[in-house]
DNA sequence: CCCGACTCTAAGGCCGCTCACAGCAATCTC
DNA sequence: GAGATTGCTGTGAGCGGCCTTAGAGTCGGG
């Protein structure tokens, strides 16, 4: 697939959250390293020559834009998303989606995040071909347009059950737990209990199943939920 | 697409706006460089070859004007675009847009301005076909005229309704959020909330809708917006 | 100097979305 | 087969995103 993996700097100055995102991006095949303020994401920056950043925007330093301002000027244009925190203002935010550049506010769902990052590495052409749309069995899935078609037909959803059902096509014939599935797909701070994720299955089901000629979401009694596509495995 | 990318010189002394305007025309598939006053600029222009340049008029060592004429008695004429601070009186402008020349006033909006470069490469050739006819769907917009048709039949609108309406139609059939349409579509200093963005939506969709046969502009809930084309996919 | 066009804000109201809960169904254990 | 466990789904409350509209402020033209 990749011979040459891409490279991701997360810059965060709480350990936890640089935790999450080094652990998960690892396990998505990217080769991450991480600091914790601005004055070493320049350093890093310029050493590691990243393909993207994932910038917080309050570090202990400087700002996440100070950072910014400062790789530009050096010539080095790598795209980066940012990280805010939900009640910082939105007008903050004003500029950074102008280029290859995107933002996300605090806290986050790990599989938006990874979503971000494929669409801004597509946009910015980083990597090859991988196109917007996801097609697993007798469903399609075009992220630009956050449109699902089953079987051609156009299916409406609420941004969850969007997301739960990327989460589950994503790892087509692959068991999830409801555990890894409350990880993915909801904010990391959810405090909720795992009855939600039965819930969404259940609305995704009611949308789904009449249309496609068999049931897509399996239930793994006692283990968790899988994505099923008529597909031949190897 | 461009087997050989069209040059942009930018040429104006604050980092802010030259991060900007580098940044945002990059990411629009040009080759970009810039400088920060008038004896650069000379320089630049003279080794680079440019296709376009962006002239700030308020340069520390001279004026745009005569950066300007210096390159023309030197044989390059080049088109450019001139930055103007919208203070700095008008008629200082006026007789500017002989050539093929074109001037914008600061604070402007980062999709005018990729218009405005449009309009002025398309006028002096350098740039194949590319019309000045956006057409998506059952709408189709003059960008010389600056006349929109639904239907064949004409609909004014005010200039930032146009705007708007020209971000979507050229991003049809994929999400923008509501920081995307605002980084992009209004001034890059302004410092409003988003309602705004929802409100100019709700001015074209009242005009639109009655005309079209299905609505042209969704809401992708929790989202964003998106230009809708019954064209079809794949 | 008044009028109209335009931009932007703010407020009210609607409605879809999220989530918890509870009762029912399916499945497992013994 | 009975009880226990796990999963399914309908109901509904609360919230927050979105739409619309009225109105203040600005600018330019007649």
């Amino acid at each position: 697939m990749a011979n040459e993996p891409i490279k991701v700097l997360v810059v965060d100055d709480e350990p936890n959250i640089r935790d999450l995102l080094t652990t998960s991006l690892r396990f998505n095949g990217y080769s991450v390293y991480a600091v914790g303020n601005g004055n070493d994401a320049v350093v890093a920056a310029e050493k590691g020559k990243p393909d993207i950043i994932l910038l917080d925007v309050m570090l202990p330093d400087q700002s996440g834009f100070a950072v910014t301002k400062k790789l530009r000027s050096m010539g080095i244009d790598v795209p980066v998303l940012f990280l805010t925190a939900r009640d910082e203002t939105e007008d903050k935010v004003t500029g950074l989606t102008v280029g290859g550049d995107d933002y996300m506010t605090k806290p986050f769902s790990l599989d938006e995040i990874m979503a971000r990052i494929s669409a801004i590495l597509r946009r910015t052409q980083k990597v090859e071909t991988s196109d917007s749309v996801i097609e697993v069995g007798e469903i399609s899935m075009n992220e630009d347009a956050h449109e699902v078609f089953v079987k051609g037909e156009l299916v409406e959803f609420s941004p969850t059950e969007y997301k739960l059902l990327r989460f589950l096509m994503s790892n087509a014939n692959r068991v999830l737990t409801k555990s890894q599935i409350l990880d993915h797909v909801w904010e990391y701070d959810f405090g909720g209990e795992m009855g939600i994720v039965e819930s969404y299955v259940s609305y995704l089901r009611k949308k789904l199943d009449p249309l496609t000629s068999e049931p897509v979401i399996v239930t793994k009694r006692g283990v968790g939920y899988m994505y099923k596509s008529p597909k031949k495995d190897k």
